[in-house]
DNA sequence: GCTGAGAATGAACGCGTGTTCATTCTTAGC
DNA sequence: GCTAAGAATGAACACGCGTTCATTCTCAGC
């Protein structure tokens, strides 16, 4: 099968695909200009080349280069959405404390903190101020990731003696990943995955102490 | 002198003033049309018909628009790591808890978190993977803005009986604002000022017991 | 009051951009 | 095997951008 399709195309000069499999080779290498010269830099001409595809195609799948990056954000948040509800909102880990180091384990994971999909997403919010639909996707998704990590600290709140205020802590969390991730973005050097899984532990420890065991 | 400067403007055609402070005119302008339409839509004139000033203007003050773009990038981290280094460097403070306080309220004050400063800061973040000028200040006001926090945590750390990784603590913070700010400059009405800096008196207060007094 | 140095202007230019569309090619249905 | 539907192409276009520079204007030094 994968024998035939190569020797079918072989001979062909013009390769025809389904829509969804353009718009994703679109966007995947959307994303790759992106990280490499800047969301205020990409040009239409740059992502096609960077696919392989001829000049026209994009406006043919997404009519409008705006289409285009914001389907390569949504393309990124969904993915990181998707990632956060498989572990949040599975019912197989054994204990609510398993459940977060699960959730550190996958938010400094190499696919998570890829150099590609991190540049993504720190360059959509450079410019989500001043573009509401960028904003929206944004504020979106944050809400949705806040909101199962509120449910967690919740249920891990509630049986420790200690109280806590669970807002403040899910804001704190929150702000501390993304501000980790910045800095790995920043300067992968000085901020490795692992230091920052560490601090994120740290973090977690101080307002649950009951995980340390 | 007032009544003199303006009378003696009202009637001529061009004002000549020091480079400095048509520089500084620029900068500004710039920052405004940044946090307005984003640095990848912001044109040379827009910024200078925000500045009230002829189109070559830029050109002969600062060659070319990117010099441009990159002071208005040192303008503000340097105003925040001067502002910064008012309090931390300062010896006036009776005590490190004291100093603490003041820099938490400096961080979250209105001149700090004023949208148009915080949309360059995070417009320029988002670039930064792409273009190595950017990356390089960013990461040089980052680490001056780190030392001197490492020092007041480490006095702090000295001073109390439960051991802390200072490294670890100072990365933790510093991400922690970073992610604060980020979520009062995307969600301003679900993350107000206040609201952050009882987050960041939190973290402290975990870290460092003794300052809740 | 003159004058030279240089600050400020804005019309003009060339280039690179996003987008269009006539044309070519592929394939599913008959 | 033919054909119609539509996927893919890339040359061409119009427009807006950054930058230039001849010209105008200002004022300090004499």
């Amino acid at each position: 099968m994968q024998t035939k399709t190569i020797k079918s195309l072989a001979g062909k000069k013009r390769v025809i695909l389904p829509r969804a499999v353009r718009r994703q080779q679109l966007i995947l290498a959307t994303m790759r200009c992106i990280s490499e010269v800047g969301l205020s830099s990409v040009t239409m001409a740059q992502v096609t080349k960077e696919a392989g595809l001829s000049r026209g195609i994009a406006n043919l799948h997404f009519e409008r280069k705006e289409n285009l990056l914001i389907e390569t954000l949504r393309f990124v948040t969904d993915e990181y959405n998707r990632g956060q509800a498989e572990i949040l909102d599975a019912a197989t880990f054994s204990s609510a404390a398993e459940q977060l180091a699960a959730l550190v384990q996958f938010q400094f994971s190499r696919s998570v903190t890829e150099a590609t999909k991190m540049a993504v997403w720190f360059a959509f919010y450079g410019e989500a101020t001043s573009r509401p639909t960028y904003q929206k996707i944004c504020a979106d998704s944050d809400a949705r990731a806040a909101r199962s990590v509120r449910a967690l600290f919740t249920q891990l709140g509630a049986a420790q003696e200690a109280l806590i205020d669970v807002g403040a802590v899910t804001d704190g969390y929150i702000a501390l990943i993304d501000g980790l991730w910045l800095n790995i973005l920043l300067a992968p050097q000085k901020m490795t995955r692992a230091k920052a899984k560490r601090v994120a532990r740290t973090f977690l420890e101080g307002v649950f102490p009951s995980i340390k065991a």
